[in-house]
RNA sequence: GCGCACGUAGCUCAAUGGAUAGAGCGUCGGCCUCCGAAGCCGAAGGUUGCUGGUUCGAGUCCAGCCGUGCGUACCA
């Protein structure tokens, strides 16, 4: 069961006995909380603060009242009423006790409840672009969405993940011209994804140049002149005899300046680019050649989309090499999808939901593209190019259109960067004006890796991380901790081939347990040191909690020589110190965590939560021998509290994508 | 310009409108003839960017300012 939704439940009864409206009760429940400090007990409800207010009573009276009319018996100790009417809880050891003994045998699900009111979830993550190779920024997405559906699922949801391909975009349309002009035939043949990846990358370097070259560079430049017109105008003004005018005045010109400067050296860095593509011989004579390129690949996009039959064979020829890479990482990450239905799949579709959309008045021609103007928004969404080309917006909304007729969710995630955020207002604004204002539409946005020096996560040279070196990269440095470890024990404990299993596990679930670990709203700084660090909130530290925890019964089948030594069903738990009890409802409070992510869709509070138990069950294990505990009784409750802190550690490791080793 | 995020210990980050804002790293001090010390026990470290407001109560909500990042009509 979920302790704090049983206590909350008694406190609705209770306070609809003090007269409480049935449809206020969730304001006042919710004010019952996990108490911050222990002092304060296990649980607080605050309720009675706000409701001696509005009954023009003084809360200690309400607490009181309150106190009186609960029917917590069973589970709680009597309530005490602190400072302005805090109501504090705290649990019976002896329920506590016969909680975590039924745990014991319900090893699946450890007492966590499945939901009341299941729901339908589609959930939409990773979406890479084919042939464009993923890289970190794929990572978040892939690693959040990943552990969402374990977690909805295990709180008894329907959920069905679909990945939504960037396979139908400007980025193949780059492949065609790339295959158009510059394959090699013999090397298409042969490695078809490295020659594909290298068509990817020079036609996007070359579609880059001109670029830069026609309209970022003389707009730049022309910034540059006016944030200098500027600064001479400003610093020219002789400053005002206000003090605190003067001091304003200097600031700005202080502040223009530096715009000044940090405008020339991205200007400077512009020109270097362009600079190096021409001194290329190759690339320069190339770039030459090819002066209309940007153009020339939306062209091949735009006869991809109305059907050319060239490129549509090319595209139906070389989609599966890119396909196969995709799922090569997917299963090294240990994800999967009941659906990937990319933006191709909806080609046919897009023309009907234009034409739907305009009958329906939402959308009108401006400028030669079918736009749909949003109330609030200086843009509109363009739903067609003047070119006839669709955009992903069009491709989203039919998708919506897919998914409500096709599952018919309560509830569409779209796990995608938060820059895009803009874009999924407007789409789901359309989707509501279009009648899907039925459906939970949610924009589950995180923030952007950071590199060491606060900057997008990047190569010294500035190309983005490719996800599979990184990757390597991580597992690699799991392996040297891991070998050192083992190297500097007495006699060694791992095999080579128990090496490299468990640097695997250590390597990736670094990489996904420090993604998942932050707040996903926020960026976060990648640190393969941080993440790997053998000690802290890490995923090394949660797998060594877990392989430590399991040695004990390693030990107690080497010294009883049997061959499964799980504790018994039926043992009784005694919680006879802090140290149990703290574990204990530790243990018990599991339920909550998953409750807590899955309200607002944020595994960093499963992360959190077993960090917790780790840390109670260290302190646990530091105080309360087990296996050599005063009597048999306390020896067999002792190996039942560790036997369910392994499980739930590996349990919640488990929802969130994260393998756990025996030893390590 | 407009819009959206964000600003918390030296660093990396938590915190559901609740009591004295918490962890980890780093720093300092204790604890291994004893189940994995990758640990435990303890200390130091904060005007939660600034100023107001709402509230019994604000890191959290509102307004204004300062700073950072991102986005802003035919890429995704």
């Amino acid at each position: 069961m979920n302790l704090l939704a049983a206590i909350r439940e008694q406190f609705a009864r209770a306070l609809v006995l003090l007269g409480v409206e049935p449809g206020e009760l969730s304001n006042y429940t919710s004010l019952v909380l996990t108490s911050q400090d222990a002092k304060f007990g296990d649980y607080q409800a605050n309720c009675a603060m706000p409701l001696g207010k509005r009954l023009g009573k003084p809360p200690r009276e309400v607490a009181a009242q309150l106190v009186a009319a609960l029917e917590l018996g069973a589970i709680c100790e009597r309530p005490e009423i602190a400072g302005p009417g805090f109501i504090n809880l705290r649990v019976k050891d002896d329920w506590l006790a016969s909680q975590v003994a039924g745990f014991l045998s319900d090893p699946e699900r450890q007492g966590v409840p499945q939901t009341a009111s299941p729901r339908t979830y589609v959930i939409d993550y990773s979406s890479p672009n084919v042939a464009k190779p993923m890289h970190v920024g794929h990572i978040r997405s892939t690693v959040i969405g990943d552990a969402l559906c374990r977690i909805l699922k295990f709180a008894g949801h329907q959920v069905i993940s679909d990945n939504h391909l960037g396979d139908w975009g400007t980025q193949f349309g780059m492949i065609l011209y790339g295959l158009k002009h510059f394959a090699d035939a013999k090397a298409l043949n042969n490695q078809t994804l490295e020659e594909l990846t290298r068509l990817y990358k020079l036609v996007n370097s070359l579609v880059e140049y001109h670029d830069t070259r026609k309209e970022k560079l003389p707009a730049l430049e022309a910034r540059l002149a006016e944030a200098e017109r500027t600064a001479a105008r400003l610093s020219a003004v002789s400053p005002p005899s206000d003090a605190k005018e003067a001091k304003q005045a200097a600031k700005k010109v202080r502040q223009q300046e530096a715009a000044v400067v940090e405008l020339r050296s991205e200007l400077a860095e512009l020109r270097a680019k362009v600079a190096a593509v021409e001194a290329d011989a190759t690339l320069g004579k190339l770039a030459a050649e090819h002066a209309g390129i940007g153009q020339q690949v939306l062209q091949e996009t735009a006869r991809l989309h109305s059907g050319d039959a060239t490129n549509i064979e090319l595209w139906r020829k070389y989609l599966p090499a890119c396909l196969t890479e995709m799922e090569a990482m997917y299963a090294r990450l240990g994800v999967r999808f009941d659906h990937t239905l990319g933006e191709s799949y909806y080609q046919d579709r897009l023309r009907g939901v234009v034409k739907d959309l305009c009958e329906k008045k939402l959308a009108r021609e401006s400028d030669g593209a079918i736009c749909v103007f949003l109330e609030g928004h200086d843009v509109p969404m363009i739903v067609q190019k003047q070119d006839g080309a669709f955009l992903y917006g069009t491709t989203d909304l039919a998708t919506i259109q897919y998914r409500m007729n096709h599952w018919r969710p309560d509830a569409i995630l779209y796990v995608v960067d938060h820059r895009q955020s803009l874009h999924f207002e407007q789409l789901f604004a359309v989707a509501r004006l279009w009648g899907y204002g039925g459906v939970e539409l949610q924009h589950i946005a995180f923030g952007t890796v950071l590199g060491d020096d606060g900057k997008p996560f990047k190569t010294r040279s500035g190309a983005s991380v490719g996800l599979a070196s990184l990757l390597d990269e991580a597992v690699e440095r799991a392996y040297a901790i891991v070998s050192q470890n083992d190297d500097a024990r007495p006699e060694a404990m791992l095999s080579e081939v128990e090496r490299r299993q468990v640097a695997e596990r250590i390597g990736i679930g670094a990489i996904k347990y420090a993604d998942l670990a932050h707040n996903r709203t926020s960026d976060y700084v990648f640190s393969y040191d941080k993440m790997l660090a053998m000690t802290g909130n890490t995923a090394a530290y949660m797998q060594y909690s877990y392989a430590r925890v399991k040695s004990i019964f390693t030990k107690v089948i080497a010294d009883s020589g049997l061959p499964v030594a799980d504790t018994r069903p039926d043992a009784t738990i005694l919680l006879g110190t802090p140290q149990e009890r703290a574990l204990a409802l530790a243990l018990v409070q599991f339920a909550e965590a998953l409750d807590r992510v899955t309200t607002d869709y944020r595994p960093n509070h499963l992360t959190a939560y077993l960090f917790d138990l780790a840390t109670h069950y260290s302190t646990f294990f530091e105080h309360c021998p087990v296996l050599r505990a005063e009597t048999e009784a306390l020896r067999a409750s002792r190996l039942a509290l560790c036997n369910l802190t392994a499980r739930t550690l590996r349990q919640g490791l488990e929802l969130l994508g994260i393998e756990v080793v025996e030893r390590m």
